[in-house]
DNA sequence: CATATCATGTAAGAGGTTACATGATTAC
DNA sequence: GTAATCATGTAACCTCTTACATGATATG
């Protein structure tokens, strides 16, 4: 068991599979479509980590698929290795967040400059943020639908705060002296 | 400008210089009690980036530390090349979060199992949450406090998710018959 | 003078991204 | 039959982590 340690993206693609065998295509939309927000994973981390789990013996490719589809179904031994990786302590958790850095360092630069950014940090938030809500309704597996939950609390916490920002308004208008507007 | 486009963690680093020249572990140390939180940046990744930047005429070496101390100082490019940076489009946020994976795949396994791992997740929150209020305080500066802001507020939400998930409890003990409890 | 900590760095490997190549199937 | 998209994969490169090596200075 231990002979093979998981990384953490080869365990999460082996929990894809448990449901059922897919295709490294399958399991790209997988977990992009339910993971996504809070675990990246590419198309090309996919389809290696699939040859060395096979490789491992933690996957066998079942040659079945219609058209060029090479379906994956995990083995005993690579359940085995899925609940040594549940139960066994885990990397800390990765924040990558470059919005943050943008108001860390907001003294530097010019206000539009901020206020630029953080428009569209909002914008792309609220969108991610819409997205899961209208999830929410279809995922009835507690679980997962836990994990869903977290992503919308943790976008509203996000948006919440960057909607607070006292850089995220224009300024008001400077007033010329007495000028008519316009 | 555009001839080094910088990467993010660079980017970071010049940042941090604009307040003066600064060794490569004073630089691995700022970043670490400040944005750490929200931005990860190894002792390793550090002086590399230091290195590159230095070819790349964004840094230069200051030789007149004591001690081995080799201070960095940013340039005038490095300041053309970090105002660039943060102005531009920036990649996307980055979450990885093992602590949701396991509850997404909480079905798969030993209910205690789970439960030591969301003790744990909340028992590290909980800590980094008190390290970052006690923090509070000190951060005057209004972005670098807002950035401290979001983090405190990012924990409190984990926290909160946490402790509501239903997995989290030891289940009630198995009430015995007719028992005087305690 | 021994131990802790400061400070620099390298080497090797794992993990992750981007761009490209290739062909099958489906929809129009 | 042409275009979109499904599906697999490779190559090159960059980024990140871990472990190690080295020596100076400060603390007891």
């Amino acid at each position: 068991m231990s002979s093979h340690d998981l990384n953490a993206t080869a365990a999460s693609l082996l929990g894809f599979l448990l449901e059922g065998p897919k295709t490294g295509w399958d399991l790209a939309e997988a977990v992009e479509q339910s993971v996504g927000y809070f675990w990246n994973v590419t198309r090309s981390q996919v389809y290696r980590e699939l040859k060395t789990l096979a490789a491992a013996g933690l996957v066998s490719e079942k040659r079945a698929g219609v058209r060029d589809k090479v379906p994956f179904a995990i083995t005993a031994a690579g359940r085995a290795a899925f609940t040594a990786w549940m139960a066994g302590p885990h990397a800390p958790d990765i924040l990558r967040l470059p919005v943050v850095l943008t108001v860390f360092f907001g003294a530097h630069v010019a206000p539009e400059v901020l206020r630029n950014q953080l428009a569209e940090a909002t914008q792309a938030h609220r969108a991610r943020l819409e997205a899961y809500e209208a999830l929410q309704p279809e995922v009835s597996e507690p679980y997962q639908r836990a994990a869903l939950d977290l992503g919308v609390a943790y976008e509203k916490t996000l948006i919440t705060w960057l909607e607070g920002l006292p850089w995220s308004a224009a300024p008001a208008p400077r007033r010329r002296k007495r000028s008519a507007p316009r």
